[in-house]
DNA sequence: TGCGATTTGTACGTATGTATT
DNA sequence: CAATACATACGTACAAATCGC
């Protein structure tokens, strides 16, 4: 089973092995918990380095194919089942892609101060100033988005200067704000009164909302709720092996 | 600004390097496009080898902060905006999660053959034989999601022999497609009557409808639809800098 | 308790290949 | 064509963790 590994002659070394080895755990040949040959193996069965071998296997473990310890050696990890990942690209790119037209307008755009509600929500002391932005994203002129936004001035102080005319808050801030952390909550909720008259629908129709919270340096930075017509939207992720 | 970079003299030297460029990446200090120093530089900077200063920048280009390119060197890589990951719990883990019991309990179990329907958004040929199973799933002996399983039998042969009695579906395909490629698309839904009465809802109210699509080799290998009550589930992720 | 053996982790130096300007 | 900068690969060495005796 061990010595069934075979190399594909086609691309780098390092690459080769780790396909070898990959093969067996995603056909699910090697179940998980089982051993998975040590270096100085794979270095006689391939003839490689041992610097290409730990190459090859440590991709294996940044992927979560394997775990690897000392002395024990590396076993192929616990079943991938709870590792799906979803990307949630930006509206302009959602509707784009759809080879519509993109557009978006501004509903609002006002200071405040945190209310207890908002504070609550936002984890932050009540009485912090804040903007808060309200904008709809149309698709060929229609109606595809409502995007609510609460900026932390406390945390954001520039943004109290920038009127959002030309540039949507999303893409202000990807300059402000790269590689934020950021959390995302997904839920479907029933369009009210107001939210069905600025989507244009029928009060009631499930919409799916995305909260996202960022924060910089640890402070709480922004929160965006993001409401899309169920009909029309979709979150879509994919998962594949490395 | 180049010269500012500064090791931090905790943990492998790789991984010192590694953070000492991405500081002024995730700051916004550098800004996408910028040049980062290349891999000569970084030696010279650090007093380090090449192989090691080029395991830095080849993780933070793995990780998608940077882009590298011969000749031209590495530049910081567009913003992160589109590159948010959810993961996707099982129903299981995410009941067990808020500390309430999980059970489940099989609403259906009948083979049938491929109509033109399911044909269609299953992708496979009409009258491909297949195995369907519906699942209630409960937390304290409450509906949580309902879950309807299509497996396409011409790629997993051997679920025809199982009853699925002890072993609820998810968990017995993850010991034979484990890493399989998969889909998801969620949307919003508005409960239709029977989807009601089997979650205890009002018909009319919004749910999230989780669809996944697997593929054994090539080939689709099971058709998923999940159901979640729109109050009381979300889908949570997050992004945060690697 | 300590000690040696095994296995991975890190880091070095070096060499050659390859894509791009 | 030459220079640059990354990509791959070899060999080596020592360190750290851990298991069995």
């Amino acid at each position: 089973m061990t010595d069934s590994l075979a190399l594909d002659g086609t691309g780098p070394l390092h690459e080769q092995i780790r396909r070898a080895v990959c093969a067996p755990i995603i056909s699910g040949a090697w179940q998980p918990g089982r051993r998975v040959p040590s270096e100085h193996e794979l270095m006689a069965l391939f003839g490689a380095s041992r610097m290409t071998v730990n190459r090859a296997m440590r991709t294996l473990a940044d992927d979560g194919l394997i775990v690897r310890r000392r002395r024990t050696g590396s076993v192929v990890a616990s079943a991938a089942g709870d590792r799906a990942v979803m990307s949630m690209g930006s509206i302009r790119a959602a509707v784009e892609a759809g080879g519509q037209v993109y557009s978006y307008e501004s509903l609002a755009r006002h200071r405040a101060r945190a209310t207890d509600d908002i504070a609550g929500r936002f984890k932050i002391a009540a009485g912090t100033p804040l903007l808060n932005l309200s904008w709809r994203h149309l698709a060929d002129g229609r109606p595809a988005a409502l995007e609510d936004y609460w900026i932390n001035l406390a945390a954001i102080p520039e943004a109290v200067d920038e009127m959002f005319d030309t540039v949507p808050p999303a893409e202000w801030l990807a300059t402000r704000l790269p590689w934020s952390k950021s959390r995302y909550v997904v839920t479907a909720v029933n369009a009210g009164a107001a939210m069905a008259k600025l989507l244009d629908l029928e009060p009631g129709i499930a919409c799916l909302k995305v909260d996202r919270r960022s924060w910089r340096d640890g402070v709480p930075a922004t929160f965006v709720t993001c409401l899309y017509p169920g009909t029309g939207h979709a979150l879509t992720g994919e998962v594949a092996p490395p």
